[in-house]
DNA sequence: AGACTTTTTTTACAACGTGTCGGATAATCA
DNA sequence: TGATTATCCGACACGTTGTAAAAAAAGTCT
């Protein structure tokens, strides 16, 4: 039951929330996570400290609560462009996914390239654990002496670090070369069928 | 001027901050870092509040120079076992990580393994892309279209995070296997020049 | 428009954590 | 042993946390 469906949501609401969201977005930019409190991040946002207890139960809450939404815009993006650029290619997942970090880089930037957010990037990996245990075949490992689980691992976790990396450095790649690299990397590596 | 050289330090200190160290790394075991305070810590270690001041300026203070100590025995430990085991192996610099890893698995499944701390991550991290940086070549890069701090990226966060995952599991390999796996995996990527 | 509901604000409170004193006590060194 | 150094103790001011009750403001509905 998504706020932004059908129930009608007071707009104060999501005007709160947003303003709350921003204003710990700004503070993640300008100071370390732990220097973080409830009353710097309601005062940036022009709210009462009480208003946010009214939405979130702490600090750790509200960030859970952000990463899922974040879980939730990814997988749709993902999904969005393979049904936009059915070229058939294997990069075609990687590249939604990038154009969407790329698009919302200031965020992505916070959360998990400058040092990061713990909670963000266990979201993350679980998306690419997912993803990459659909696409990648027993038979392609096999014989080669790789085992599924750390080929799983490994892919992974070379997905999230890259694209940390790449948001980290101010993104000097376009979406479009970075999926190309992924592919290249990825293609040496059997974690993909194809190919 | 390490602690451990010359230097002779009253045997107070060393008790006092093994006893800090080790208290930190208990309560990791047992709650979310945000909810770790020096009373806590103090308390589990037996030492009274005033004293961590002593020796930290703050816990995030305590966390840096804890990741400083351990990237002085993870570079030692990564040496030491190319002097001993010269088998002349690209996975010889991973095994005697791996064995360090292994033998102090308590340590490295909490600051890396479940959630993790974003500090050590960072080290962890930066000794990973200059090991990598060390043994990729451009001329196995080339003619691929595979960019060099791609690769980079790409190479230490999958090295990084397969042994965060292999920690977070309980290690259901040994060091041996694992290395074994990383060698296999880098293989087929011209990480590495030999091959 | 009005009355009704919901959200936000205001003020206040107790509990806890932080970082730092000065002075007493205990352990180490020479 | 005496001198030095580390640790402990009690205490302080300050900021943060989470919650409460009641008033004010904004949204909803007919």
């Amino acid at each position: 039951m998504k706020e932004t469906e059908k129930t009608k949501v007071d707009p104060r609401v999501l005007r709160t929330r947003q303003l709350l969201k921003n204003a710990l977005v700004e503070l993640l930019e300008e100071m370390e996570p732990d220097k973080i409190t409830v009353n710097r991040i309601a005062e940036r946002a022009t709210i009462n400290r009480v208003t946010f207890y009214l939405h979130y139960r702490d600090i750790q809450d509200m960030m859970e609560k952000m990463a899922e939404e974040m879980v939730v815009e990814i997988e749709k993006a993902m999904t969005k462009t393979i049904e936009e650029k059915k070229t058939g290619g294997d990069d075609v997942i990687l590249l939604g996914l990038l154009e969407h970090v790329a698009a919302n880089a200031k965020f992505y930037k916070v959360i998990i390239g400058s040092r990061g957010v713990p909670i963000f990037h266990e979201r993350l990996r679980d998306i690419f654990v997912k993803k990459i245990n659909d696409g990648v075949t027993k038979q392609s490992l096999e014989g080669k002496g790789i085992q599924q689980d750390v080929a799983v691992w490994f892919g992974s976790a070379a997905m999230l670090g890259t694209i940390a990396s790449w948001v980290r450095n101010d993104m000097p790649y376009s979406p479009q070369f970075l999926a190309r690299q992924f592919a290249l990397l990825f293609r040496r590596e059997d974690l993909y069928e194809n190919d």
